[in-house]
DNA sequence: CATTAATAAGTTACCAGTAACATAATTATT
DNA sequence: AATAATTATGTTACTGGTAACTTATTAATG
């Protein structure tokens, strides 16, 4: 039925059959008690005659909520978010939320476009998971009143509120680990991706500047991946042959050292120590078990739609800054 | 500013500020030439101090139409789809269209409501990633009359408009090949997935059944994952010591297949030949290279999208299964 | 049975854009 | 300068659900 112009089913229509007004079917659509048993009936079976989809323009246009909210993440393919989509939803999903994900490659201008497209639909609120933006983008956001939660970082002053971990602290440990553990050409491997990564070499330098080392920063434009980390290693090895530690931004890229040490018959830890961040099972089930930081994800989801529902809600931010903690794991590759 | 119930700022808001009505602001916005340069300087000045985000509810309530199409993946952490969603953006990105992305866990009940949220905003056409859907899903696709195009599988009739490739026959071939290989007890490893892993069992048992072999179905309730393949080892070593190859139905499960191997200190392909699906970095990096079947995910992608929108805009079904091919890689795993 | 209370359903107005049409202002042409 | 053509802007109506209010119906109570 209604393969062409034929508009959808309304509450009008399903009125117009069972003679009644359309704001009695509206009332049953909000709760069937609402109307006299012989009149559910009625409108029960007109619609699944017709067939409704509810309508969420009208309410959006007039009341200006539309009981979604935006979550942003730079790659879908990046597994981190993965676990962090599943704590959001543990809790947006029971609240009745709806979730709307977009994603914008690690770009501030995308992840402009995507804000102003969410907030074109009037998301009540955002997950962002950047804690740089365009100045576009904070005047959107502010004029527009949404609350906003940005993840994963602690240590960049948030928009409104910020839930993560402290990513400069945990490559400092990180690296303080290797250097106690003797490693004396400690390198960082980095890839195109955000303030984050930014950080987590800060506090590579930060530690190896404590111990007098010396820094060795290889970053790459591309977006971090397996191929990128293999790749990156054979330029590391061709410039600073000497290099016995790789600290890299996240476990895929570790990955990639990994598989490229295998190949060329490195011996890791003996020959060179890696070490990832976020701990993801093809790191912990990896032999040598990588040694990765690792990262409350769920936790990040979880909390982060906790305190924006209840922001949505009207409760003021009372932590702009909630630090939920890493967890250094050793593995067997360090 | 606007912390508060502030409203948002709207076309009447400028139209007020500047001295005119907000159709002529409504005029600036769709085309800037569309207005007398004096107007155009005060819009632009009116717009620059008040900010404005446009509103696309009144045009979804009144046209019913959103400018953006659904995009439904079971799980954003499987890779497959990370290419996929490139390819659709390749198309709807200079298009103008938004794309609203939600995943259901593989859950058909969860699509359904996933599928009703996304009508409820109008989109205006859907890509889905499942060929087998509950006849509320298929109730609502019919009487909303949006087009939607089906991914990934070209087995199973599509309810309008199928992209993808052919998953038995994937699979059947792999399977042949591990024969000739002169391989007699061949596994396959299934995990909670959807018709395509069914798809691929059955191609795989009707090669095993050509050559009169024995069938070695092995398949989890839960989602497939490199953890699961790692465990699903352990089981069949126990069960079918044997077994001297492993089908699995992707990437992440033939990995930690191969991890599980290298921990156990099972030389594959020679003690075991593992084999995969999709031709991701992990595998393809990886010593051995995993065997797998290289799928077309970014043509998919772009051809579902392209199909979609010419529809969308009035163009009939052509080619209700549009099948992109697969080729299989044979790598070192078997 | 009459009056009050409770329940059910109807009325009206509103939200913010824009299509379609009408009118006003400007420019071009004879 | 008068008329026609063009360009710029204004008016009206419409979209579909629901809050807030009013009216109608039914049930409860003295």
């Amino acid at each position: 039925m209604s393969k062409n112009k034929a508009k959808r089913t309304t509450l009008q229509d399903i009125a117009d059959v069972v003679g009644m007004t359309k704001m009695t079917v509206s009332r049953y659509m909000k709760d069937p008690n609402l109307v006299k048993a012989s009149s559910r009936i009625q409108i029960e079976s007109a619609i699944s005659k017709l067939g409704y989809i509810p309508n969420r323009a009208p309410n959006i246009l007039s009341k200006g909520k539309s009981h979604a909210i935006g979550v942003l993440f730079p790659s879908i393919s990046n597994h981190v978010f993965d676990e962090v989509l599943r704590g959001i939803e543990s809790v947006t999903e029971p609240a009745g939320y709806q979730i709307m994900i977009a994603h914008y490659s690690y770009s501030k201008e995308l992840e402009e476009r995507r804000i102003g497209s969410l907030l074109g639909y009037h998301v009540d609120g955002l997950i962002l998971s950047e804690s740089v933006h365009t100045e576009n983008t904070l005047r959107m956001i502010s004029s527009s009143g949404v609350p906003v939660t940005e993840i994963m970082d602690t240590c960049t002053p948030p928009i409104q509120q910020a839930v993560g971990f402290d990513n400069m602290q945990a490559t400092q440990k990180m690296t303080e680990k290797l250097i106690r553990k003797g490693y004396k050409n400690i390198a960082y491997i980095g890839a195109k991706g955000d303030v984050r990564d930014v950080l987590r070499q800060n506090g590579y330098e930060a530690a190896i500047a404590q111990h007098a080392l010396k820094s060795l920063v290889f970053r790459s434009p591309e977006v971090s991946s397996i191929r990128l980390g293999s790749e990156i290693l054979d330029r590391i090895l061709s410039v600073q042959p000497k290099v016995d530690a790789a600290i890299c931004t996240n476990d895929d890229v570790a990955m990639g050292v990994l598989l490229s040490c295998k190949k060329k018959g490195i011996l890791v830890p003996d020959e060179l120590a890696v070490s990832g961040m976020h701990g993801h099972d093809m790191g912990q089930l990896y032999s040598p078990k990588l040694a990765s930081v690792i990262t409350p994800r769920f936790k990040i989801g979880q909390v982060a739609a906790q305190q924006l529902l209840s922001r949505i809600n009207g409760v003021d931010v009372i932590d702009a800054c909630i630090d939920l903690g890493f967890e250094i794991s050793d593995g067997e590759s360090i």
